[in-house]
RNA sequence: GCCCCCAUCGUCUAGCGGCCCAGGACGAAGCCCUCUCAAGGCUUAAACAGGGGUUCGAGUCCCCUUGGGGGCACCA
């Protein structure tokens, strides 16, 4: 493939949450830049106000920013080739609205949204397929310009072909060819003298110089018509690749609202923003939903760096991916371990802070390697590491009881337990481990009955790191005195 | 209804006419390791949607069927 820098471009409209699907666009786009050596942008195609969200152009720029999918310009930062705001963007599409009407490739129209909806209406109960009847198509230019220059509401219209059939190349699914007449003359400007998406678009990509386009599935079917107008302009055509959507984990049809909920309370989700607050790590959210549409052979864990090393555009794939939580469970928990001590200790300090818990820095640096492997999620550290942090636990007298003992039993070893540990300079693993499984020995039990009171005890919870490196950062004070503490629950 | 796209293990995918009795990963099952839970190692089960062509030869090319998805706005 060819290694010429690329221009590339992201262009969400900011009414909703950046999710699964925006985010995998942006990341081919960043890879492609950064593989080649070429540039990509943040565009927000905001010509819509009525469905215009306070907050999430926002919410874009710091999905991004968490995810690490950088940006060469856009909105907050500026560019040669800005604003990148299309709301900011109006005269030039003025411009090159009236060049194509004065081309005669489009031209004005003023039929009212009222009357469109009726002639709508009526040919769906005639059961044709709604389409523009194309009354405005045919007014003389004189008589438009004076209607125009009368102050008359109008929209600017593309003049599509009307016989003949248009081919349009897309590079993962090959030349797409349409009959014209299944095309509408798309309306370029609307009423309040904003360009629609399909205006707007074709403008920025040509005047942004725009080399390669991403965009959804969803745009296939306009795909043709944008391949017009951009022809009707003269211009050169970027490559296409059209992305296809996440479906949801059964592979029937898209997420809905409820689904996303659902996800949400089994701990995941399709928004960004949530995956962050779930304990999910950008390298592994990224390893994750990159490899949905991107095919690998082998060797699927890659950081950003890989990935763009590895990244082809001809290795895309055409067919919707459902999606796979438990997938991205695995990639999370793999990058957690791939994380340096220091690193990962550093993600894990605000899980604990949220928890309330005081965190010292020694602590936690010594309990990061115990963990570490026990963790698909950051906040699963609280699950495993929590009691590091608390002066006393409360160990259940159910839970101290061993298999096949009686409390009795159970109280005895953990009184056995207190003295040989007393006994010991000090509790360092080194030192700790082998006396104990003397004892185990002694007492013909099996590790596990042993051991197991003693996790409980020292740790309140059945389930913990390892137990003899557990207690040396405990420290022997604090053991000693819940080795007690559960003997005495026992013998309650 | 009309138009367009897609189709390999349950899921994500490799495969771009012979290298494939189809490879990897997640998940599942079993074994090993083991103080719990993990992590790790090894092993197993698991797929070319169906039918026609083209070709010496098809998962790979063409057509149809079926299934799935997307679109048919002064929304993107």
């Amino acid at each position: 493939m060819t290694a010429k820098p690329v221009r590339v471009r992201f262009a969400p409209s900011p009414t909703g949450h950046l999710h699964l699907g925006g985010a995998r666009t942006a990341l081919y786009n960043y890879l492609l830049a950064k593989k080649t050596g070429g540039k990509f942008i943040l565009r927000i195609e905001d010509t819509d106000q009525k469905r215009y969200v306070e907050g999430a152009e926002q919410e874009i720029i710091d999905g991004l920013r968490w995810l690490g999918i950088t940006y060469d310009e856009g909105p907050d930062i500026g560019g040669p080739f800005g604003p990148y705001r299309q709301t900011e963007r109006r005269e030039i599409y003025q411009t090159h609205a009236k060049s194509l009407v004065d081309k005669g490739a489009a031209y004005p129209c003023f039929c009212s949204a009222e009357r469109l909806e009726k002639v709508r209406q009526e040919q769906q109960k005639r059961k044709e397929t709604p389409h523009y009847d194309g009354i405005c198509r045919n007014i003389a230019p004189e008589e438009a310009a004076r209607r125009i220059a009368a102050g008359e509401k109008h929209v600017i219209r593309l003049r599509m072909p009307q016989e003949g059939t248009t081919t349009a190349h897309d590079h993962i699914r090959g030349d797409i060819t349409v009959d014209n007449k299944n095309f509408d003359d798309a309306i370029l400007v609307k009423t309040d003298g904003l360009p629609t998406y399909h205006f707007a678009a074709m403008v920025d990509d040509h005047e942004m110089q725009i080399t390669h386009v991403f965009r959804g599935v969803e745009w296939l079917s306009t795909f043709p018509l944008h391949v017009n107008m951009v022809r009707a302009f003269g211009w050169e055509e970027p490559v296409w690749i059209h992305l296809s959507i996440f479906l949801k984990p059964t592979g029937k049809g898209k997420m809905s609202k409820r689904e996303a909920t659902d996800a949400l309370k089994d701990g995941h989700s399709i928004f960004v923003k949530d995956l962050k607050d779930l304990g999910f790590i950008p390298e592994g959210v990224n390893n994750w939903y990159a490899l949905m549409g991107w095919g690998v052979a082998e060797d699927e864990v890659m950081a950003l760096d890989q990935m763009a090393q590895r990244f082809s555009i001809d290795h895309l794939t055409p067919s919707p991916a459902a999606i796979n939580f438990q997938k991205l469970d695995h990639f999370n928990g793999t990058h957690i371990r791939l994380l340096p001590t220091a690193e990962l200790a550093r993600r894990l300090k605000p899980y604990f802070r949220a928890d309330g818990l005081a965190v010292d820095d020694d602590t936690l640096l010594k309990i990061t390697p115990l963990i570490r492997e026990r963790l698909v999620t950051l906040d699963d550290c609280l699950a495993f590491g929590a009691f590091f942090f608390k002066e006393t636990v409360q160990p259940t007298r159910e839970d101290l009881i061993a298999k096949d003992l009686d409390a009795a039993q159970s109280a005895a070893i953990a009184r056995r337990a207190y003295q040989i540990l007393e006994a010991q300079p000090d509790i360092s693993h080194a030192r700790s481990e082998a006396p104990m499984r003397a004892y185990v020995e002694e007492t013909g039990l099996s590790p596990n009955q042993v051991f197991g009171i003693i996790r409980v005890a020292v740790t309140g919870q059945k389930v913990s790191p390892p137990l003899f490196e557990s207690m040396e950062v405990i420290g022997r004070e604090k053991v000693l005195e819940r080795l007690k503490k559960a003997a005495e629950i026992l013998e309650n």
